[in-house]
DNA sequence: ACAGTATATGCCTTGATAAGCATATGCCGA
DNA sequence: TCGGCATATGCTTATCAAGGCATATACTGT
């Protein structure tokens, strides 16, 4: 589990980190809000904890989780060279419109084997 | 695997797409610039194709595989609540600072939950 | 010291998945 | 038609992660 990409790839760790985007909580609190076990949101912590998303205080018995931002930059880091194609402009404006269109149409996409299919268009 | 997060959480799927951000690639494109068998290549490429983040044409025997942005724009949009947490600092000295300034602030602006227990106890 | 609370952790089971190998499918040119 | 190329897929195996349960640890007030 070393890449934050792994680490937020759990809907729960997503969850927690959404909740504490809002504001610190104590474990009890994320247990109680986002309705999983004790053991589970420990664990889930400690995950987050060890890759940088979260950091802990002490508070008597409790521990107040919050947010770390770093790892989360990392992820911004990443989308960098991605995002530059829907944010640029009108050079390539035209295959980016054709993608999105794409994504329109996205909807029943299914690639299925065609057989018998004589669409061989070739012409590279 | 219905997740995009599950499906960028592969190394070997980051890297095809980052390949892709490039230009459009055939599968032994793929194969031969990072370095992997054919067949995971093709697996990999199926996950990805399957949660839009890719699309394929077919060229003769070959497939050429293109980025599709959709699924990065949803990981961008998830992103989104917490960039705001660094979008006013980016000096790196500051960070740790800008965060225990969050930190505080959230404080104030929530305090009704604190001292929750498990048993029928919250919400003041 | 004790009882209670809050959190962490070890063990175990279960399920998901990545990779390799072999094979199938589909398309080409001769 | 055949041989060969490019890609997809089925099968198997090993790895690993997630969750439940029980227990350990740490802190509280009395």
């Amino acid at each position: 589990m070393e890449s934050v990409f792994e680490v937020i790839a759990e809907p729960s760790r997503r969850a927690i980190l959404s909740l504490l985007a809002g504001s610190e909580q104590s474990v009890g609190e994320i247990e109680q809000r986002l309705q999983m076990s004790q053991s589970a949101v420990s664990k889930h912590l400690r995950v987050l904890r060890e890759a940088g998303f979260v950091e802990a205080s002490v508070d008597a018995q409790r521990r107040l989780y919050r947010l770390r931002l770093e790892p989360l930059k990392e992820v911004d880091r990443w989308l960098e060279p991605f995002r530059q194609f829907w944010e640029a402009h009108v050079d390539a404006l035209e295959r980016h419109l054709d993608q999105m269109e794409q994504a329109e149409r996205m909807k029943g996409r299914d690639q299925s084997q065609r057989r018998g299919s004589h669409s061989a268009r070739n012409t590279k």
